[in-house]
DNA sequence: ATCATTCATCGTACAAATACGATAAATATT
DNA sequence: AATATTTATCGTATTTGTACGATGAATGAT
């Protein structure tokens, strides 16, 4: 990918950046849901629901919790993912934020 | 990449996932704050503020271009940019949602 | 103790993203 | 007409992302 330039940018800008990443893939937008939507979120649950490989779906549920939008515990042999809601809310509050800042240059344009 | 499992996931699913996508760089961040704050959304103004080469600006423009965030228009050999505001609040609009339909199940979480 | 279940990790294959220089196309300038 | 400016596109190198099967580690069941 050639000698990624992301740490040439502010900080908001790679924090906003980085969150977008994570929810830039169906899979995990599709594993948030399910999160949300189960009473049980145990890695196999969500295994039966997506199309993917078991493997594939451990790495995708590995991002989102490096990311900081799930967190991860273990139950005997099987794992339990929920969402970390106070990272998210915070995670969304800063985007609407940028979204916001953008929106008070509206009348500026050019074209 | 693999062969790509993406349309195996719902059309709303890919949806906010391409929105995220285009917003999951730093650089496509900061072009969005330039357009904004810039009058003269030009693109040689753009290349002259991000610490990227002219035709890597190029390259994330027709990216952002592409996902209908923002707009281009020919002005003699220059090119005038800007964001495209009905669509961003559309995406916007859309991405909370999202958002809100997951907190709806807040409670349910195991752990 | 043996075997089954569940999941993370490793290794690997291939696709897509990022970055740049070089070039081409279009318009402005002289 | 010749030259300069501006930007898009092409070709290419390198990195990262996505996906899977196989393996291993941990726990549960028999």
């Amino acid at each position: 990918m050639a000698i990624a330039k992301t740490n040439e940018f502010t900080q908001q800008e790679q924090d906003l950046a980085a969150f977008a990443k994570v929810l830039s893939h169906p899979a995990r937008i599709a594993i948030m849901k399910v999160l949300a939507n189960e009473n049980a979120c145990i890695c196999g649950k969500i295994v039966e629901i997506l199309p993917l490989a078991q493997s594939t779906v451990s790495q995708h549920l590995k991002e989102l919790k490096n990311a900081g939008l799930i967190k991860g515990t273990v139950e005997g042999p099987k794992s339990c993912y929920c969402i970390n809601w106070d990272a998210m809310e915070k995670f969304m509050q800063d985007f609407n934020g940028m979204f916001s800042a953008l929106q008070l240059q509206k009348g500026k344009s050019c074209c």
